[in-house]
DNA sequence: GACCAGGCACATC
DNA sequence: GATGTGCATGGT
């Protein structure tokens, strides 16, 4: 099968197993770019206690996080873990949204995607997942999210090998897909949904698709 | 106690 | 340009 077949039909095969995601998990424009930092390398369940700090606080928003001092900022956020880290990241974030339109995202609409995605790669602590993540999820732009799942299934189906690096693994999505807003969506978090049932507290993981070659096996076929 | 989780920046070779 | 390492919590 060729490549761009066998995207659209891994695509399709989770959508008829999994159905619809409608993710990001968070409300607001903000929450979900502050989930998009806090999430790096920490599982969503360790990520939602920080947000879930953050709002009793008041602070789930990026001018309020903007305003906190360090030692408050990095309390808040310490269950999603790294957070001497991330307090820098998170403020990184909020800063350069605030001084890039005002927390009026509306104002970001007119720009180009290649072009607004270069400026937020640009902020401290946003690598290129970051940033699709917000890019996908909190400003509806159309591009692929690449994670460490999309790599493992990649890789376990042929898609490509064990070095191919970001852009080229987002550059083989987009190129074999439609771009579309929800199709991009739903993939990504598709793909997350089945790290997460069978990659993760279930022994015996390397019978899961994302470990098997044999991804069109019974396994998520029920 | 070891290993993992929806990365990233920085140092070193 | 590729590879290694620190960052840290909470669950299994």
């Amino acid at each position: 099968m060729k490549k761009k077949n066998l995207i659209f039909a891994i695509y399709k095969h989770l959508f008829d197993a999994f159905g619809p995601q409608h993710w990001w998990p968070g409300d607001t424009t903000e929450e979900i770019i502050i989930g998009a930092v806090l999430t790096q390398n920490t599982s969503w369940e360790n990520v939602r206690k920080a947000l879930d700090n953050l709002k009793n606080a008041g602070a789930l928003n990026l001018e309020t996080i903007s305003k906190l001092s360090t030692p408050v900022l990095a309390s808040l956020i310490r269950p999603s873990g790294y957070y001497n880290i991330k307090e820098k990241r998170l403020r990184a974030v909020a800063d350069f949204f605030l001084s890039r339109c005002g927390g009026d995202f509306s104002r970001l609409k007119s720009l180009p995607l290649e072009k607004l995605r270069s400026e937020i790669l640009e902020v401290y602590g946003v690598g290129p997942e970051t940033a699709d993540s917000i890019l996908l999820y909190a400003l509806d732009r159309p591009v692929f999210v690449v994670d460490a799942y999309t790599m493992r299934m990649g890789r376990r189906h042929g898609l490509f090998d064990d070095r191919a690096d970001y852009e080229s693994v987002r550059s083989l999505f987009e190129s074999s897909l439609d771009r579309s807003l929800t199709l991009f969506n739903e993939y990504h978090a598709l793909l997350v949904r089945l790290g997460k049932e069978f990659c993760r507290k279930r022994p015996g993981c390397r019978n899961c698709p994302l470990h098997s070659s044999r991804f069109y096996s019974k396994a998520i076929c029920r």
